[in-house]
DNA sequence: ATAGTGTGATAGTCACGCTATTACAGTTAT
DNA sequence: ATAACTGTAATAGCGTGACTATCACACTAT
């Protein structure tokens, strides 16, 4: 469900992270449903208990879950459109934009760039 | 000249680097033209000398510029459009891209922003 | 010679990502 | 009550990357 890349630069946290906000916009997670505990994605993933805390963490502090002690995380009301996380991903792709239209990347490059990463969803 | 900006996230010696691209992108440095020395970069920029140095050297491994012993730093002859530099560039641009539609951004929202982003340069 | 260049090496600091481990508090099922 | 789950919290250690601080050396130009 959840694959890890340690050769990519982002990191596992993030990776994580991304993916669940990922499932959860694709509604294979849907309000009030329960994650994996931490411990157990944790062995699934072979990672440290840690890592995925911090994952966990991150969004729930971005409203996409919310935990209750003692029973897990459960996926936020409205999770599936969260307007930070979009914002904070827009901003990702602002600055790599912004970047390469000063090194000379031609915008109609980017715009076949984002046309064929579309079809790929 | 080269500003930089110690809240960002992106390293300086990455700053230094996109921001001669830039100027060489631009063509306000043509080739064959001395770049500013290691130290006097620096001292400028109130940084210390590995760092410009560091930045240098990854302009020399992309082709922008190249260096003569006792001499200085030189823009390279095709500097203004180096490929290996765009297809860098894309390449980020293509993981924040990939990673903002799994998160349920819109292409169109991404279209703008580049048609914004264009505007500025 | 002197002052400027690039080159190379070493060392130290700091932050970040990840791991390892321990302990505590709450929930649930038996 | 007990056991087996949950989340929470704290500490410590390791490796890496970015940056700083120095020193020494080789070459160029005046």
């Amino acid at each position: 469900m959840i694959v890890l890349d340690y050769s990519a630069k982002t990191p596992i946290f993030e990776q994580i992270k991304e993916q669940i906000i990922f499932l959860v916009q694709k509604g294979v997670f849907l309000p009030n449903v329960r994650l994996p505990s931490i411990r157990a994605l944790a062995a699934q993933l072979g990672v440290n208990v840690n890592t995925v805390k911090h994952a966990y963490q991150v969004l729930e502090e971005s409203d996409i879950i919310y935990s209750e002690l003692g029973k897990g995380f459960f996926v936020a009301q409205n999770a599936a459109d969260n307007k930070k996380v979009k914002g904070e991903a827009l901003e990702v792709v602002r600055a790599a934009v912004s970047s390469a239209l000063s090194m000379g990347v031609k915008k109609e490059e980017l715009f076949n760039l984002i046309e064929a990463l579309s079809e790929n969803i």
